[in-house]
DNA sequence: GAACTATTACGACAGTTGTCGCGTTAAGAT
DNA sequence: ATCTTAACGCGACAACTGTCGTAATAGTTC
């Protein structure tokens, strides 16, 4: 569920094509010529976005910034990304290859206290990409989408989650939601954090997913009458 | 729990002295001549805050605009207020005169689920106050403390829900954590409509509150073992 | 390797943002 | 009524933001 956060990065190697993957940027206009030259500016400049982002937070982070410390031309960076926003987008695609994979400890309380235990570290680690993410998800469109699709991948994988404690018999036999699930556990988490910038609390994790476990216990996200999504 | 919306507008008595109140703008600093002409002034800019907010939304609104409408000089505006998010800081403590009760319909279940919607319609209604204190909170100090502190007051008004479901027999005798019961009955409303950027659901509430309550049945915010803050 | 053209670099440009010094106005005190 | 000075208006200013037309570069194709 936590957001990707920088895989290693490309800087040392400048000459990089890694013409393997190259999507579209931005989600709309494909290269038509993805090749050689296209993939090194895209490298750069994502790499300069992430040590802006480490170095100065998501307030620093500014296309002029990243233009210049990428050595391409700010009208190249505002041609392609468009904005702050297509920059952290292009980021989730760049890093949407490196798999993630939902915990399995056993049991759902385990893997729901894992799960928010991830968050609330994504959350805490500076520079926060989900931060960033949420902050610009205010001003631009494409980062906005691309956070949506970003948790909705997450959530999706995590059904399997409820699944797995449906079948241990953890959870009532009646089909279980399990979106309005994880929202329950991982809600909580973002609103401590984000919201009303408390602390993180080493607990708040586990007291979480325990209280969702027991909303779900009692029926709450029974298919029929629960909290449906 | 839902934030102020615009009170009444003063725009058609421009000249409204209304020392009665004129708190410090944003906090720091105090007026040591609230009287005529500053309270003038800021009465024009407020105004000018909620006119700009309602036409062009918290993405139209920018320093610039706020003082071309309100007729004050940008060099005052920024002067005073810093930014967009002491603009909405002020806003909130013009506001804060306004008494909001928190609702009782007679259940836990039915306080939360009014609540709920409360918070609901106030991040649906366009333009939302609260999602553009949201906004600018990433970017302003001012605007992240206003944040916290109305979120903070209102649950703090809320407690009395819990008490009274405790006095009711609503709830296990043993002393529940009102501040972790009210923000997992919260917290899935912001989580879907802001982070997921989901539609609204008339029946999430409901559903969220019924999960929250049953949870609490279960002992889940009990003091000692549930999840605290 | 030669031609084609997608992509980038360059530099100029208007519009916006935020700050500053200084003169003017008017609130509060005597 | 007069004085003091906090707060505001004014205009200039540099820095930043985003866009555009044009030339240069370098994938891609043949």
């Amino acid at each position: 569920m936590a957001p990707p956060e920088d895989e290693t990065s490309t800087t040392d190697t400048p000459v990089t094509p890694d013409a393997s993957d190259t999507p579209n940027p931005h989600g709309t206009k494909p290269d038509r010529r993805p090749g050689g030259r296209t993939a090194r500016t895209r490298a750069q400049v994502l790499d300069a976005v992430r040590a802006e982002l480490a170095e100065n937070g998501h307030a620093g982070l500014t296309m002029e910034a990243v233009a210049t410390r990428s050595g391409v031309h700010r009208a190249t960076v505002y041609r392609r990304w468009r904005d702050v926003g297509g920059l952290l987008a292009d980021l989730i695609a760049a890093a949407g290859e490196i798999d993630w994979q939902p915990p399995d400890t056993g049991s759902l309380r385990g893997d729901l206290t894992a799960l928010n235990q991830e968050i609330q570290d994504s959350l805490v680690v500076q520079p926060s990409f989900a931060v960033a993410l949420m902050a610009a998800s205010f001003h631009s469109e494409q980062a906005a989408q691309a956070q949506t699709q970003l948790w909705a991948d997450r959530y999706a994988q995590c059904v399997i989650l409820v699944e797995r404690a449906t079948e241990r018999g953890e959870l009532p036999a009646r089909h279980t939601d399990a979106h309005s699930l994880l929202i329950a556990a991982t809600a909580p988490i973002y609103h401590q954090l984000v919201l009303l910038r408390a602390a993180p609390d080493p607990q708040l994790p586990q007291r979480a997913a325990e209280a969702a476990v027991l909303a779900a216990e009692a029926g709450a996200f029974s298919a029929d009458t629960g909290e449906g999504r």
